[in-house]
DNA sequence: TTAAGGTAGATGCAAACGCATGAAGATTGG
DNA sequence: CCAATCTTCATGCGTTTGCATCTACCTTAA
C-alpha cells in the first residue's frame, strides 16, 4: 500500500538532503572562491545563465533566501561593481539586474574552478546512466516544487 | 572524451542544486514548523536517527552549518529544554548531546508532519523506481562527499 | 615524562539573515 | 475613473551566522 511508498519517498529525500550537504561542505571547503561566498556566486552563476537581465523576484526563485536578504546580497554585489542595477522600464517597481563585464568576468573563473571540482566528485561517484538519471530525476523534483504556489486560506479563513 | 562527461555531471549537479533549493522552500512554506526553525528541526532529527548520544562534531558532519553556529544552535535548543548536553565521560574536550524527553516529542510531531509533505511532493514528481533510483544516488553522492577528508598541503607547504 | 602538535568545543565581533513592515507602482472591480 | 487590493522591492530591528581566536584536553614521540 501508500505506506511503503510515502516511506521509501522521505528516505530518498533523506538521501538526497545527505548528498546536498556533504557535498556542499566540499566544495566550500576548496580554496576557489576569492572574496565570493557561494550564495553570491549562486547569484552571479544563475545571471550568467541568462541574457536578458533578471527581475528580483525571479532570481529569488532559483536562490534560498528570503527576499530581503537577496536584496541587499544584490546590494553588495552592485558596491562591488559585479552587478548593474536598472529600473525596469516597463515596471515602476521592478529592477533589472545584469552581471556587469567585472561580474561575468569573475563568474567564468570561479565557475571554471567550480565545476572541476564538481566533476571530480560527481564523476568519482557515479556511472554515467547514473548521472542521466540524477539529472532527469533532479529536473521532475524541481517542477514539482515550483508547482502549485499556494492554497493556504484554510486556518485563517476559520478565525 | 572527458568533456562530455564533466558536463554531463555538472548538469546533473545543478539539477539536485534546483530540486533541493525548491522543495526546500516549498517545504519552509508549509504550517507546520511551530517555533521551530528547519535547521533546529534538521538538529532534533539527527539525534533522533541515533540511540547513543551524539558528540557535537558528529553531529556537525550532517549539518550544513559552521562549527560556532551549530554549537550555539546547540545551546539555545538546550536551553529550550528539547536537547540535553552532558560532558562525554571519555573525552574531556567533548560533548555528548540528546534528546530530552520533550526534544524527542517535539521531533516525533513536526516530523510526522513534515514527512506528509515529503511524501507528497516526492511521489507526485517521482515513479517507484525513480525513488529507488534517488535514493541509490543519493547515498553514492553523499559517501563521495565525506571521502578524502583533506588533502590540501599543497600551497601552504610551497610557501 | 613531557614538550609539541592536534582536536573539540566555546566566545568576541562584524557581517548577514529573517520577519515585520513600509512605500510605490500595478491591477482589478464597481 | 478611482478606490481597494496586490505585487515588487527596500528598510528597521532583533537574531543567527561565519571567521578568527581561545581554552582545555588528548595524542604522539623523543
Amino acid at each position: 500500500m501508500t505506506r511503503s511508498r510515502s516511506r521509501r519517498a522521505n528516505e530518498a529525500w533523506e538521501a538526497l538532503l545527505t548528498a546536498h550537504a556533504s557535498l556542499m561542505k566540499r566544495f566550500a571547503a576548496e580554496p576557489i572562491w576569492g572574496e565570493l561566498s557561494m550564495r553570491e556566486y549562486d547569484v552571479l552563476y544563475t545571471l550568467s545563465k541568462h541574457d536578458e537581465p533578471l527581475r528580483l523576484f525571479e532570481l529569488g526563485r532559483g536562490v534560498l533566501l528570503s527576499q530581503p536578504a537577496l536584496s541587499r546580497l544584490v546590494d553588495r554585489l552592485a558596491d562591488r561593481g559585479l552587478i548593474e542595477r536598472t529600473p525596469d522600464p516597463e515596471d515602476g517597481r521592478g529592477v533589472r539586474l545584469d552581471l556587469t563585464e567585472a561580474g561575468r568576468e569573475r563568474q567564468r573563473r570561479v565557475g571554471g574552478r567550480h565545476a572541476v571540482d564538481v566533476a571530480r566528485a560527481v564523476t568519482a561517484a557515479l556511472t554515467d546512466e547514473e548521472i542521466a538519471l540524477l539529472e532527469a530525476i533532479g529536473r521532475k523534483l524541481a517542477a514539482q516544487g515550483a508547482a502549485t504556489p499556494a492554497q493556504r486560506n484554510r486556518q485563517e479563513a476559520v478565525l
